[in-house]
Parts: structure tokens; sequence; C-alpha cells
DNA sequence: ACTTGTTTTAAACACATGTTTTATTCGCGG
DNA sequence: CCGCGAATAAAACATGTGTTTAAAACAAGT
């Protein structure tokens, strides 16, 4: 049958995503999907290409359950930033399908040999779409370089909830964290942080280097300070 | 002798680091410390206490190495901001020690028996650094519940060069990167764009949300979205 | 009912792992 | 030089791993 097939993949999405892959054992897979050890190498000929079934599994799970949100077009690039932040939030916090996130987040920060296809296909075309959203609340000679650079600042904030959960919650006092903050409510905090980082001072003021570097000291450089 | 006891601790910190706790194993690191299967055994009596040790030589490590610049009391908040910045994007992406950063990220992705002292001995006193820097950088009413999120906003900022470094890497055009960004020019954009979510806006402004939610639906409730 | 090709099963295989055991070597005070 | 305790070494051990094999069960066409 083909039903074993799926079996597996479902059983393996998990387990991959809490062990890792070398962790992950063949024999615990099967028995959470109830089937023959064999049968994984039966199916996908290996445990290497069941990873990255798995891998490639995950990436499209998770778009078809959270989508970005339509929006007329010529709806203002603010709304599409909040859109954005709130879900990649989601995506990374939702606890129902906290695996397809947890196998992705192994990619990123160990990349094997399914982190190219998951480049290619998932982020790169979610961050055009932030640096696109991006370039319509900065001035038009903003340099693609710091383009760039305010969109992983925005990641950065968003993913930074998911990679250092446990430690954020150690260092969060107990009666502050309702479920570890609610996702809509880190949103709003990450957005307004942005516009105001976009908006307060527009990049094009930040041009110039505010500290400069003589005899290994660093000297402040800037209105406020001199004041 | 002592000297293989440090010989194996030495060799075991870039392993684990690599490797993760579960790869690793003790042969590879006892070939790499050019001693005896059996001295892991002899001197740490465990697998798991001879990687507790290498956690705790890390934070150690790091810390002796990169450590804080001390400055005049009273010094502007500002330098004081930029120094935590500074200091925090040296220690995690400088490449001369890079094992020391991945162990510890280690544990923050996925937290083991060593995490707990971890926070508490490295993180936690440097994050209260941070929100004390930064409580001289907002309105004196400002919540610590929202201090503390613009404490994650600057350290998840830093943290996802290190972590996402390979995707960033990818997803940066290779004439941009220049030995994947130089530190003094990424601590100077994140400065940058945190003074300005800072200044542009005070977080006073923050206080009211600025998307209501009605029937599924976001509509912006922001002054520059109504012109 | 028989055959054929596919799927499932249990057992076995080959190898790698952490740990333990046992023997050997080394340093050194007597 | 001897003898003793600590340190090292080599081998063995028990277990767990991914994978393969060979037999059994199954489904379907004739």
């Amino acid at each position: 049958m083909d039903d074993t097939r799926l079996q597996i993949l479902s059983a393996a999405g998990p387990i991959f995503a809490q062990r890792g892959f070398q962790a992950a054992t063949v024999r615990e897979i099967c028995q959470a999907a109830a089937v023959n050890v064999a049968a994984v190498n039966y199916y996908f000929g290996d445990k290497k290409c069941l990873y990255l079934e798995s891998v490639r599994l995950a990436s499209q799970q998770q778009v078809e359950r959270f989508p970005l949100p339509e929006r007329p077009p010529r709806s203002p690039a603010e709304v599409r930033l909040y859109d954005f932040i709130l879900t990649l939030l989601t995506r990374l916090l939702d606890n129902d399908q906290p695996w397809q996130t947890r196998l992705m987040m192994r990619e990123v920060l160990q990349p094997t040999s399914a982190c190219r296809d998951l480049v290619e296909g998932h982020m790169r075309p979610h961050f055009e779409i932030l640096l696109q959203v991006l370039g319509e609340l900065v001035p038009a000679d903003t340099p693609p370089k710091q383009l760039r650079q305010i969109g992983f600042s925005v990641v950065g904030q968003c993913l930074h909830y998911r990679v250092a959960n446990g430690v954020i919650s150690m260092l969060t006092p107990e009666d502050e964290r309702a479920g570890c903050f609610s996702t809509a409510q880190l949103a709003e905090h990450i957005w307004q942080f942005t516009m105001a980082a976009l908006a307060g001072h527009g990049p094009a003021r930040w041009k110039q280097p505010l500290f400069a570097r003589r005899d290994g000291e660093v000297t402040l450089n800037h209105p406020s300070a001199t004041g």
C-alpha cells in the first residue's frame, strides 16, 4: 500500500524535529508509525532520503497552513509589514504544529544538504516579499545592502522568540508570560519597534557612522551626545 | 598527570560544538586529544560530565576573552549600548574561537541540563546590564515588560547573524559580503536601528495598539495610515 | 486454485557506540 | 633495585544503530 509510506512520513517529521537527524532512530520512527523497521528502506531507500522528504513536507505544510494573507493591491506597506511579521511569528510559535518549524530551524542553525532547496524554495521568496515591503518604507535611495540588513533585523527579532524560547522563558518572570507571550502582542511590539526605527530617524540619516575609532578607543560622534 | 585532563577538555569543546552532544563520539574526542579511549571515563566519569565541563569552560573562556569594556561611571547610555552590541556580536562572530559560542548556542536552541547554570551565570547577568542601559534610553514610565521586549529585540538582531549565518550568506549576493559582513559594521547597523526605534517614536507613543481586530480582519489604527 | 508481483514481517548482519575490565607502564619514595 | 599507587593502554563487553536478507502474507489476474 501507499498508506504506510504516508504513515512513516507523518511519524518521521515530529521525531526528526525533536531529536535531530542523527539522534532520531529509524526504529523509533517505525514504532511510532506502527510499521516494520524495513519499511523505511523499502519506501525511501535510506534514512537520509526520508529526512529530505520530511524537510520538504515541513516547508510545504507550513506555508499551506499559515499563508500570507491576501491584500488588495496598493494596500499600505505598513499593513503588509504587519502581515509579514504576524504570519512569520504565527508559523514560528503556533503550538498546534510545532514540528514543521522546528525541523526547518534545525536546517537554519546547522544546514545539511536539505538547506539549499529550503532557502531557494522558502526563505528567499519570503525574504524578497519582506524587502519589497520595506523598500516602500525607506527613502528611495537606500542602498540594497542596508535594506537587507533592515530585513535581517526584522526577521531576527521574530526568530529570536523561537530560537531562544527556553532562555526567554527563564528570563521572563512567571507572572508576565501568559503562555510565553501572545503571538499578536509580540507582532505588535516588533512591528512598532521596526516602524519606529524606520520612521523616527529615516535611514537617510544613517549614512555616516556615528562612532569613530581612534587609538582603539571608540568616540561618540552623534548629535545627541554632544548636548 | 593532569595534563591529559586539559587535553581532553580542549579537544572536546570544538567537537561538541560542531557535532552536538549525541553525534560527538568519545573516540573522536580522544583521538583529537591523542589519549586513550578510557581516559574520558577515568577523568570525567562520564561522557555527559565531560560535556557539562565543556559548556562551563565555554562560557568562562568567552567572557574572559571578550570582556565588556570598562566605561567611566555616568558615561552616556548610548555608548554603553554600543559597547554591549559590539561585544555580543564579537563574541558571536569572532572566527578565532568560534566553538565556545557554538556550544552555548546549542544550549539555547535545545536546552539540556547545562542550560540552567548557563542562563543564571551568563545570560541573565548580561541581560540585566542591557536592561539597565535601555532603561536610561526610554521614558521613565516604560513598563518592565516592554523594556524586556526591547531587550529581546536587540539580542535577537545580534544572535540572528550567528543563528542564521548559513542562510544569511545564501541570501546575500557574493560581492556584498566581505567575510560575511564585518562585526563593526553590523554593530553600527543594529545600534542605529535600535537607537532610531527608541528615539524616533518614544515607547511612550507605543501604548495603544495600532491594529484592531474586527471579524477576523485586521484594520489599521495608526495616524500615518489615515493620511 | 494457481501464479505472479508486491508488500510486510522477523531475523540477521555488520558496524559503531559508551563503558568496563584487565594488563602494562610509569614515577618515585624506600 | 624494589615495590607500590597512579596513569595509560589494549581489549573486551553490552548495547544500539542502519541496513539487508529471506521467508511469509497478501492482492489480483487468469
